[in-house]
DNA sequence: GCGACAG
DNA sequence: ATCTTGTCGC
C-alpha cells in the first residue's frame, strides 16, 4: 500500500515534539464502524538498535467460533493461514532495520515508525484498519503510535497499550466487555477494557478516523480468546519468530 | 523537589 | 523492549 512520505527526520526530543504537536491537528475521531481487512502491527528488538517489524493483514468476515471446549489447541495458531477467532491471514510482511531514535516515552513512535512505514509500504493489499501496540490519543500531546501511523496511512487506526501510560482511571469490572474512563486532565482519552474476565485488561484509546465506542467494540470482536486482540499477536509471533 | 514514564 | 528462575495450570 502507498503511505504518505515521512516528514524530515527529528534530530531532537525537540523536533519530534514539534512534529507530533503538528500533525495531532490532522487527527480525526469518527469515522466508518466496520472492518474487513485488520492489520495488527508489531516490533521487536534485538539489542540495542535493531528492530523487526511486523505487519499481519487479517480477514474478519467468518463469525468467531465459540470459545466451547477447544481452548487449548488452537493457541498456537493451526491450519493454513487460520487464526483463532475464525480469522483468516491475507498478507504478513517482516522488516528488519535499525531504530533511528532513543526510546523516550512520549517520542516512542519514532523509533519504530520507519521500520513500521517500510513494512506497511510492502503489502499488496491495503487493510481498512491499524490495530497498533502502544497508545493512540492517550499521549502527553494527545499524538501516540496509533495517530501517527494513523495519519500517515490515512487509514483508521487503533492503539491498545497493555500497560498504563497517562491519565487516571478506575479498576474495571472483572467481566469481559467491562471498562473505565481514562481521564487526562478532565477529558475521555481512552478506556482501560477488559477483553477476558479476570485478566488485566488492556488500554484502547484512538489512533484516527475511529470513535472510542467503535475502537472498544473492535478490540473485543478481535480478542476472542486472549487478552490482546489476533491481529496484534499474531504480529508479534511474526516480529520474534517469523524470519529467522 | 520527587516519582512516574507506551515499547 | 529485554535479561532470567521457578512455579502453576491445562
Amino acid at each position: 500500500m502507498r503511505v504518505n512520505q515521512l516528514h524530515p527526520w527529528p534530530t531532537s526530543a525537540e523536533e519530534a515534539e514539534a512534529i507530533q504537536e503538528r500533525l495531532r491537528l490532522h487527527v480525526e475521531l469518527t469515522g466508518p464502524t466496520e472492518f474487513t481487512l485488520v492489520a495488527g502491527l508489531d516490533v521487536h528488538y534485538h539489542g540495542d538498535d535493531d528492530v523487526a517489524a511486523a505487519v499481519v493483514v487479517l480477514s474478519t468476515t467468518a463469525p468467531a467460533p465459540a470459545p466451547a471446549s477447544s481452548v487449548t489447541d488452537d493457541r498456537a495458531g493451526s491450519v493454513a493461514g487460520r487464526v483463532a477467532g475464525g480469522l483468516v491471514v491475507v498478507e504478513q510482511v517482516v522488516v528488519r532495520g535499525k531504530a533511528r531514535f532513543p526510546y523516550v516515552p512520549g517520542l516512542f513512535a519514532f523509533r519504530e515508525l520507519p521500520a513500521l512505514v517500510e513494512a506497511l509500504e510492502r503489502l499488496t493489499v491495503t487493510p481498512d484498519l491499524l490495530v497498533c501496540d502502544g497508545y493512540g490519543l492517550a499521549h502527553p500531546r494527545g499524538f501516540g503510535l496509533a495517530c501517527h501511523l494513523g495519519v500517515l496511512t490515512g487509514l483508521p487506526a487503533i492503539g491498545v497499550g497493555k500497560t498504563h501510560f497517562v491519565g487516571t482511571h478506575d479498576t474495571p469490572a472483572p467481566a469481559r466487555g467491562a471498562w473505565t474512563p481514562i481521564d487526562l486532565n478532565g477529558s475521555t482519552v481512552g478506556r482501560a477494557l477488559r477483553t477476558q474476565q479476570d485478566v488485566k485488561p488492556v488500554y484502547v484509546s484512538q489512533g484516527h478516523r475511529i470513535t472510542l465506542d467503535t475502537a472498544c467494540a473492535e478490540v473485543l470482536r478481535l480478542s476472542p480468546y486472549h487478552r490482546l486482540p489476533e491481529p496484534i499477536r499474531k504480529a508479534d509471533h511474526l516480529a520474534r519468530h517469523g524470519d529467522l
